[in-house]
DNA sequence: CGCGCGCTTTGACTCGCGTCAAATCGATGC
DNA sequence: GCATCGATTTGACGCGAGTCAAAGCGCGCG
């Protein structure tokens, strides 16, 4: 690694914000930065499960895929979560980069090692393993039950929440907010179960009810919030 | 708790299979069995996380569900696994039997405790956890992309599975087997994402098809498995 | 036995979303 | 400026699964 553990930015909220110095000191010998290009993939799914990572910066996503071709994007990975599957031999879903990234690789033997002896550490994780569980389940609703427009108005829903709280953008609690959405609209419909045209329609039809703005093409303005918020079947 | 540990059914399969008999002891002691009648809940989303548990037998759902009312479950839990979400203060999850059950319950701040001294077991539930959330994941895929016939044999061929697992109906590798269905047509609709119509209609067209036979309500023999794994998507 | 209740099956109809196809927009390079 | 290519938008159309409604079936109970 060229640049060192105590520079780093996600340092607070990553997994190794669970280690005292001498501990990140011992992980950091394991570990490499490595970078992804836009489309990239780390990990095909049903090869050897060979690493874990920690994302510093960028989107990646975690997806499968049905015999015939039909694509379902199962997670989405944001700077200083964790990726990977300790303890297992296989990996059950590919991993690929949907904007240019930044992420902190170490090898899965070596990294359970070190799980292994620090308590903090495999506590953490087992706290986010828990979370991204319940965040995985919550989904399953959302996919099997709800309608196009709620999944859409969700989804805008969900990224202002995270820009909210990384970028600058903090106007007013509940004013109009303007962020770039980190996706394609044919990767929305894959996080959504729905296709690119239906994606596109259910976004023109927010924007002709003024409820959002649209932006430059991956721009996004949230004009109504109440309203979004209705509209994603959130009462 | 009446019965000791040492006779527990699931006791190797259980995370209490990761203790030694000390541990165990102190474990037992915190905790006491409970019976659950079919239908009963033992914990409502959005309430306050106070328990985790062992089911013993029986078979319980994880269920959600939106504001206007559409449920999905979410999880399935048979005998032997763990019930519940340590480090969380409230819970995201309903809890209700299908079948009438037997749990071994902790209260959950008093089993973190226990997690917290015993590394075997935190490492076991890590694990466990991990395959929980594949498993989960790949239901998302499953719920987003599958056609109902997909959802139905998929279903089918799963409920097989733990059915040749844990009964005495291992008559042939690649045979017909015959089993009973632990859910009703209302209850796999909520699994698969459909309706209780759709799911009726789609067993039917495999009965026509002389892929399974339905004796009684619940009871299904598998006649053709390859025919069924075809349908069901898996090549 | 016969009644009622819950679960399941079957049918007719509707509609949301996928499919196919064409037009438009925007960025990039020559 | 203009050509090109990918992403997006828009439109027309069809199908799969939901909705609504009515039997059919099994089972316990008076």
């Amino acid at each position: 690694m060229t640049a060192v553990c105590a520079d780093c930015a996600v340092r607070r909220q990553a997994l190794c914000g669970s280690l005292d110095d001498g501990e990140l000191a011992a992980l950091h010998r394991l570990g490499w930065r490595h970078r992804m290009a836009r489309g990239e993939t780390m990990a095909w799914a049903g090869a050897e499960n060979v690493a874990c990572a920690t994302l510093l910066s960028g989107v990646l996503k975690l997806s499968a895929s049905t015999a015939d071709g039909r694509e379902q994007i199962v997670g989405l990975h944001f700077p200083s979560e964790f990726i990977g599957r300790p303890y297992g031999d296989t990996v059950e879903f590919s991993v690929s980069a949907l904007t240019d990234a930044e992420l902190c690789v170490f090898p899965r033997d070596r990294f359970q090692e070190v799980l292994g002896a620090h308590r903090g550490m495999e506590r953490m994780l087992l706290q986010r393993t828990f979370a991204a569980l319940d965040a995985t389940r919550s989904r399953l609703l959302v996919l099997s039950r709800n309608t196009a427009a709620e999944k859409v108005a969700g989804f805008v829903l969900s990224m202002a929440e995270r820009a909210r709280g990384i970028s600058d953008c903090r106007a007013s609690a509940d004013g109009p907010v303007t962020f770039d959405l980190p996706l394609t609209r044919g990767e929305i419909a894959d996080v959504l179960g729905l296709t690119i045209e239906t994606v596109s329609r259910q976004l023109t039809k927010l924007k002709g009810a003024g409820v959002l703005a649209l932006p430059g093409v991956r721009g996004v303005t949230i004009r109504d919030p109440a309203a979004l918020r209705a509209r994603a079947g959130l009462l």
